[in-house]
Order: structure tokens, then sequence, then C-alpha cells
DNA sequence: ACTTAACCGAGACGGTACGTCGAGTCTTTCT
DNA sequence: AGAAAGACTCGACGTACCGTCTCGGTTAAGT
């Protein structure tokens, strides 16, 4: 918690970039929790006191390392409104099970809960391709029977939240739910059960009529 | 990491209590990253190595305390359908952003990754709430104008999730969300842009116009 | 601390063989300050109890196992009294540099401070050998040309000393330092330097000329 | 087990004075045994780190802490060799029996055993007290009637070890003994039996008549 | 021969200390 | 003058044993 920040225009760019590219590799090795900022700095050929002189917390380093060093961009549009949602859900299924933003964003839930500028940073981050894909729910939704505008936003973290949730409860993403989400956002059609159950009731209605 | 667990009968049915009362105690008040099995031992006035031999990593105790100690259960049905969504959908609400389990959740996400036990544990515990839960929104999406039987337990996650996601991000439910959500569950009706815009395009339609 | 000390009658004779085998072994082969009163246990698949019953401490346990599981006796006596002297010497430095009571004994010192009960077990048991010595010597010195009796056991415990505290320092016994005890005792004569120097000063009239 | 040893140039001076200072205290508590590197980093108000750092075992801190904390030194010669080996004697057996050193030296000596370095450093310490005394009884036996250089270092270590073995075994240092190792010393003589017996037979002819 | 008290194995318990790791701060050294 | 290097305090980690304490289940002494 540096009272006084450093002066940017004085930071040293090779330093920098190290930095960030020991994050984003340890990040992908050890994951987030795992990521210590001793580690960081050594892999960077850096001072501990460099690291901690921009960033003074861990969440920020990793906040920032993402946003540098991690491409993501908007789904693209293809005209045809199923498919490119059906795309969306799946990228959302990517981002949250495999790519590295998938492992390090749980982790990094309480740490962020206590730092209102780390998350700004991720979620600025998170903005353009959000603005795209947005774009293209409203789009996708704008063909549905409702009247006037849809609030886009919130079909798209219904759709990662949904994803993510399962994740982190260990359900595996399945071909039947981006099917069934699709369903969901293009035609306003709530999911139908699958037709065999599994053994522990998620995404089934057996355990409906079982219990 | 015991290659022969303990046997649970001679389990100390006091120590038991003890620590899982200091668990809960101590995720109440430092939450689950900063909870440590010292404390925790320390509060319930035993060794720590009784901790290690029950539970032999911090998400177990979690988990198990969670599983044991906070009453959860499905909202009660009043028979109206809409009424029903709505207090599920706040309750979920209440569950994920403001209850013990909100604040611990996200937290624990990578230790439960990598402990399967602690996931099912945790599951298991919510399983009949779940149920109720699964059981209530199948009669919901029952009444939709849509043929045979629905993914309840999909549509539950799907709630959980966009709460969830949301809280992470640090956007607040609102009320109107809750609508929206209703909306979606009981009529198939995409969600309605709100009249007016807030500065970061979270659920509202301005960051459409705007970018 | 027995308050009521057990009833001797009652004891597990294979319990206590297993017990004094097991802390043999382990003092052979870790020592007596790694000793752990659970290893014997273990060891002797016994319960701690059943050890702790009958030796309250440890240094009584390794005290009494060397007493009844080590064999010490006095050198035999073969007329010449300076091969007696000398053999005795020898089987002093064995005893105190590679006997297993040459690696139990120093470690034993402090806990032997605290437990005179131990202490005299110990002593009792080296009383055999140790009057059988003394009375070595006392022929030996008779032939000194004092007048009088001599405190043998003075003498016995010079060798003793000697050789351990060398040993503790981290000195060999040398076949020199044999013959010099030797002569002292039998001859009278103190001993000769060395016509060598080693590097630490050590028995050697090197480093008084060179300091 | 540090692969590479910290610079000993950027230690903490006020760091290693408190650690001195704390170790040397617990010492004169507890003794060595008792002496832990927990509680040495408590007194000194230091983290256990800083002392692992640069003493990475309990031996090699005791040894520093009585090489650079206790004084020790030759007994000063005064012209009359009896006095000077009897003020030797003396003092070998305060060193032995009463100073920081006797009670720490015996439950040190298995960790010395096994750490070279740290004899090596008590060793040194020792060493110019050590050649003092040597030059001393070196004199002193200059005047016996034996030709030629002594190994005064050995007679040294037979006072030492003489004194250290009874105290380790419970006999306490009597007159009589310091005038029986004087007498050996300065004029080749055995010791004489003391007119009375004792009960068990140390320093005693009685043990010899009655066994 | 039959009680019955004590010993037995097993091992959980509250503790102390271990030696390690990493966080975040502070100091020294070098360029 | 500022960055690297890294020593510092602190706190938690997970482990090993300590010595005490129940548990049932033998086992042997003394009716």
């Amino acid at each position: 918690v540096n009272a006084v920040p450093p002066d940017p225009r004085r930071r040293n760019t090779r330093s920098y970039d190290a930095i960030m590219d020991a994050t984003i590799g340890l990040l992908e090795e050890v994951g987030y929790q795992r990521l210590s900022v001793e580690a960081v700095a050594a892999r960077a050929g850096v001072g501990k006191t460099t690291v901690y002189r921009w960033w003074p917390t861990k969440v920020r380093l990793a906040a920032e390392a993402l946003a540098v060093r991690v491409e993501i961009g908007p789904v693209p549009s293809s005209g045809d409104l199923r498919s490119d949602v059906r795309a969306l859900v799946e990228a959302t299924v990517y981002a949250f099970t495999k790519s590295l933003l998938a492992r390090a964003l749980p982790d990094m839930a309480t740490d962020l809960d206590d730092d209102e500028y780390a998350r700004t940073r991720l979620v600025d981050w998170l903005g353009p391709a959000r603005s795209g894909n947005v774009r293209l729910l409203f789009g996708a939704a704008g063909h549905s029977p409702s009247v006037g505008p849809i609030d886009a936003g919130l079909l798209l973290d219904l759709i990662c939240g949904t994803v993510l949730y399962r994740h982190i409860l260990g359900r595996a993403a399945s071909d039947t739910m981006v099917e069934q989400l699709t369903a969901l956002i293009v035609d306003g059609r709530p999911p139908r059960a699958a037709s065999t159950g599994n053994r522990d009731g998620f995404g089934d209605i057996a355990d409906l009529t079982a219990t």
C-alpha cells in the first residue's frame, strides 16, 4: 500500500514485460491460488520490491497480466442467429472451463471482493468482447416475438454464470446444455429434459420423478 | 493424506462439535480464504492434529461445517407459480450474495477442483433443497407453452449461476433482475432492458447503442 | 509418575521382551536422541501405555535395555600387567567409540542428570566389569614404585573419561594414545609427544612451539 | 540445509546479537536439551526463519553462542608448577560441572557427532585456552624425570575427560580427586586410595576388597 | 472354577516444537 | 538515483512425538 504511487514514466519496460510474462506463465502452470509474488519476481529476474512497487496486491498483478497478455474478443457474427448464439455459448464454455481465465477467475473472487480497482481492471478488459457479444445477443433477441429492447447484458451474464457455476460444482458442460441455452435465448423456449437420466440428477428430469 | 483413515466410531463428539462451531464462526468472521486450520484448532480448544486427523484439507473442513451447521431448504410452495419462482430467485440472491455460503463458495472453488470428495459433500448437502426447487421449477415450466418435461435442473443452475457470476464481478442484484429472471422462466420471455442506463453497461441497453 | 506402581507379577513377559528388543534395535539404528517411545511401542507391537506403565521416562527404558541386553565384562587377566592394561585401554576405546553404549551414553547424560534411579541402574550394570577392571589396575599399580594402595577406580575413570572426551570432540583414538595411557598407568610416565604433528594440535607438541 | 549459504555481510547486527543473547539465556535457564529454536526466536524478537537462515541446526546455534558469549581462558601461571596444575584441575572441575559449558556439552554430544562444522567451531573456541593450558602442562612435565617433550595435549584431555566422565555418572568431584590428578601429572605418581570407603566403590579401594 | 481386577493392544486426545513457505516491508549493494 | 537482491518479521503450514486418556478384550490371582 504505497502512499505515494511511483511515477509511471520512469517504469522500466523490460522489467514490466518480464513480470507480465512471468505472471502469465505461472498462472498457466500453477493457477492463481498457488501463484506467489516471490516466484513471479524470481522468474522475471526482478526484485520483489519492484513487483510490489507497481502492484500492491497479488490480485492486481494477475488482473493486469490477464488484461495485457490474454486476447479475448467477441465471437464473429455469421449472420445466422442460431449459429451465432450457439458459437457464443460454446466460446463461453471454453472460456470458463478451459482457458486461463477459467482457472484464474474463481480463485480471484475473494481477492476481487476486497479490491475495487482490480475488479474494474478486469471488467474493463472484458468490456470490448462483452460489448460485441451483447450486440450479438441483442440481434438475436430482436428476432424473438418480444417487443422493445432486451437486456442483452443479463443474457450474457446468464450464459457465463450458468457455465461457471456448473464448472465449480464439477459438472462438465455437454452439447445438450449448449443446445438448451441456445434455444432458451433464441426461441425463449425452456430447456427440454434429456431423455436419459444421469446418476446425480443434474440436468435431468429423472430426479424429479425419482424423489 | 492418511493412508488408513481413522475409525469414525472413536471420534470424540465434543471435539467434533467444537471444531464445526469454530469453523463456522471463523468462516463468518474472516471468510474461507483467511480461514486457518491453526485458528480453528485454537478456537475449538483442540490440537491441530485432531483437525488434520479427520479433515486432511481445509476445503473438506469447510464443506462439512457448512453441510452440518447451515440449514438450507427449498422455498415453500404457495401455489402461485410466479410468486414461487420469484421467491426462489430472491432466495438464491440471498444465498449467493449475503449468506455464509455466498462468501465461502467462490473462495473454495479452486480447492474444490482438487478435491472430488469435498465437492461431493457439498453437492450432497445442497441436494435436498435442490430437489425441492427443481420440482417447483418443473411445475412452473409445466405451465409454459412448451410441450414435454423440461430440464428444471438447468434452470436452477441458471439462476444460481447468474446471481453468483454478477456477485463475483461486483454487480449487486436488483429487483429488476429478479423480475427479469422470473419472467424468463415463467413466461419464456427474454429480459427487457431497463429504461435507464448505468455507467458500465451491465444490465442496460445503453451500452449497445453507445459503443 | 505413577502414584500406584503396577504389579510386577502380572507383567506380560512377551511384551517385556519385545520392548527390550525394540529399544536395543532402535538404539542401534537411530541412537538415543532420536529414539521415540512411539517407535519402540510400534516396533514391539505394543501399546504406548504398556511402555509408559513400566518405564515412565525414556532414559529408564534405555538404561534397562542396555543393562539386560548388552553384555559387558572385565577384560581377562593374562598375568602380564602391561598387556592387561593395554587390553583394558583398548577395550575402553571400543566401548566408548564403537559400541552401543558409546553412542548412547553421551546422549543420555542430561536425562541421567534428572533421574537418579536410571543412573543407579546403569552404574549397577557397569559394576561387575568395573570391579574386575579395578582389581586389574590395582595389581598393575601395585608394581609401580608408589607405596600403599592406589585409587584404581580413579585410574579406570581416567581411562574412560579420556577416551570419551576425545570421542565427543571428534578425536579418533590412536594406537599412540593407547600406548601413552598404558605407560602412564603402568610406569607413571607422562605421555611422550609424537614425533609428527597433526593439523589441529591435539596430541602433539607441535602446537606448543607453533603458537 | 541451505544449498547457498547467505551472505554474512548482509546480516542484521541487531538480530544477531539478540539471537546470541537469547540462546545463552535459554541455555542457562533450561539447558541445551530443552532449548528450542522457537523459544530462541520468540525471546530474541526475531522470526524463526532468521534463525534457521544462519544456523541450520540447534547445535550450531548453541556452539556459536557459547563461543561468542562465554569467556574462557587459560589459568594464569604463577610460576609454581604444583599450584598451577592444581589451579588448572580446579578450573576444569568448574568448567565441566558448574559452568554453562558443563550443562550444555554432554547434551550436545550426539548432535556434534553429526555436525563436523559445529564441532570445529567449538574446538576452535576452546583452542586459545587449550594452547595456554597445554603450555602450562608442558612446563610442568618438563620438570618430571622423563626425557624429551611430553604430549601435554593428552594430559589436558585426560583431566577434562576424567572430570566430565565422573560428572556424567553423577560422581561429584572432590578435593581428593583434585590432589590425585595434580600428583599424577606433576609427580607421575598414581593416585593413592583414600582412607575411607564410600558406598558405591567409586574412587575407593574399598570395593576391591569388598567385591 | 470363577470372578474380577489389572494388564493388554490400539489409538484418539490436547499439546509443543519442528523445519518450510510465502507475504509484505525494509535495507544494503551495485550500476 | 533507482533497481536488483535479498534479509527481515510474521504467521500458517503439515508432521512427529509427547504423555494422558479412554476403550474393549484378554489374562492371571485369589477366592
